[in-house]
DNA sequence: CTGTTAGCGCCTTCAG
DNA sequence: CTGAAGGCGCTAACAG
């Protein structure tokens, strides 16, 4: 019923092997034998049996990308140039890689439960995206993980994720959150701000604890004492700043100055402070992290630091196709650029 | 090297058909002989073979999704809650389908690539997001693709796409974006305002022409006259909401209402307005459409019809499991919610 | 409930 | 440069 390789060999007069060779591209065929092949492959209307050559080649043409919540635009970029870099050289509707994406949802079990998922297709290449989790006992399974997909030819790349050892990751691209975060906070005390609110994002999770680190590198810096009360930590979501907020207005009525782990988060803040009759930044300034396309349009506009999250990402679908060399070391820090804006002034 | 079923089967002694059965999970297996077997795989740390299994039962676990741009939160949201319900009914790390995302980036030839490509790996299903092409040409090659899709097994679901003839697709799940488009112009209409500038969203989309036809609709119902000077086209992004801003003020200086095609573009058109020293909504209201989860933080919070893409998706998911009926006809229109928030009030 | 027997459709040596 | 042959790892009838 459906048409096989074999169906389009018999057409074209050739042998299967032959059409396989034409179809992979991988083999010196001749140009004559090549059009005919062609044009019986159009004629019938064939479509390659992705499982089938899969099976035979053991290698699927399929990359996995790991990713907290693809609906979260930090995701999504990093997401969309990975998919951007992962097509073939080109040509026909072959050669083209696909993106499987997979939404953790922050959840170990469900990563580990991609991984494998992955590993069974064979996937080409596996990206994880965005911070790892910090427990040894996760981290020692997901390193396992990684260690099995490596020995069965998938390319391990990390983008956005400190390097773990023993991994088998081919790169490691990895944000330097914790420079961002001193950055932005020694840009808030260069101004003048001394009571500065802290929301971090989760704990145990690398980003939320480097970040906060750089927050507290800056205020020892400056000799300036870390408030326990305020910190608060919370998810990575709008929700959360805005609660988060309130509770730090509560706790610390002085202070002058709110940043927030990420944008988002950021935003939740601003509602916040808004709703508490506060003018931002006059008499709190609010700054965020990642530097989302939504944050240069908010009123006013948030100072924060620039990921160049689209660069990683492409970045990491080359090194996974092997388009691009590694790293030097397979490690590669990539660094934010403070973005300063109207969210930010000196303090009353 | 790599382990295999028969491995499996001959450490738990049994055949290499009854580890599969247990695997698969859809035959009757004596509960001491699973046991046994899934001590075995435990003990061999094996992981099935994706691409033979798809070979052999002629269907893979794999769900395309189409999308435009994943990272735009719009698509990013849909493709979430599409990959959140195809997941299997749960248990081990097996029964777990996987997303395909597939962005085509608006193109008609990725479009048309993407579908072989899921066709070539044998997709259980394929959802198509957001709107689709109009040319007679384009919706003609989709159309086959879509019907050879489903003869080779595939279900195909619509998610926010006009449900095209002669397609084989299980469901549609359409937004009406007509009606929202009206709501939103009626809106305006009511407070008053007579001169409403409309930035459409790219030329030949369904979504551009129905939402456009929704706004003339009501500038119809009130005999208001649509002056063609007051519509700018462009692609679905800020900046285009911005440019478009510009060029409608210098055409109608007088305008006192701006309709943007989505919210992305409505962000665009704001930062123009106050960018001319233009008051948001004292001097020009400005509306959304889609309510992305910034648009509520934007100041003035934005005045948009809300789609509810995560429903649409998850149902759009669940359809093409099989987990839930198609609607009658195969068609369900999924209604918008007009939101009216600070960013439109009368004109001056 | 379990084992046996054939393929699924393609790739890949190995000859020629 | 092309053909022939074997097997990739699993599933799906059939028997039993």
């Amino acid at each position: 019923m459906t048409v096989t390789l074999a169906d389009v060999a018999a057409r074209a007069q050739v042998s299967p092997a032959t059409v396989s060779r034409v179809l992979n591209g991988n083999y010196p065929v001749a140009a004559a034998t090549r059009e005919r092949v062609l044009r019986a492959v159009d004629d019938l209307d064939y479509v390659l049996n992705g499982p089938a050559s899969a099976l035979a080649a053991a290698t699927s043409d399929l990359v996995g990308v790991l990713v907290n919540d693809i609906a979260d635009p930090f995701f999504g970029i990093m997401a969309g140039a990975v998919q951007s870099e992962i097509g073939g050289p080109g040509g026909r509707a072959g050669g083209e890689r696909m993106a499987v994406v997979c939404n953790t949802g922050g959840s170990p079990e469900r990563e580990l439960t991609y991984l494998t998922l992955l590993q069974r297709q064979r996937a080409a290449a596996v990206v994880l995206t965005g911070g790892a989790i910090e427990d040894a006992e996760h981290a020692a399974a997901i390193a396992g993980k990684l260690r099995r997909l490596a020995e069965a030819g998938s390319r391990v790349v990390l983008c956005g994720r400190p390097p773990s050892p023993d991994t088998d990751a081919v790169a490691a691209l990895t944000f330097d959150n914790r420079g961002g975060g001193r950055q932005i906070t020694e840009h808030l005390l260069g101004l003048g701000h001394r009571r500065v609110g802290y929301i971090a994002g989760p704990e145990e999770r690398t980003t939320t604890r480097h970040r906060l680190e750089g927050h507290r590198a800056a205020l020892a810096a400056r000799d300036i004492e870390d408030d326990p009360a305020l910190t608060v930590h919370g998810p990575y979501d709008r929700r959360s700043g805005y609660d988060a907020t309130v509770e730090l207005l509560r706790r610390a009525p002085d202070l002058t100055a709110v940043v927030a782990a990420n944008d988002t988060v950021a935003l939740g803040a601003c509602a916040a402070l808004r709703d508490k009759g506060l003018r931002i930044p006059d008499d709190v300034s609010v700054a965020g992290f990642d530097d989302l396309p939504f944050s240069i349009d908010v009123v006013p506009a948030l100072t924060t630091v620039r990921l160049p999250l689209h660069e990683a990402g492409a970045r990491a679908g080359r090194i996974a196709m092997g388009k691009e060399k590694p790293p030097p070391g397979g490690v590669a820090t990539v660094h934010g650029e403070l973005m300063v804006r109207g969210s930010t002034a000196g303090p009353r």
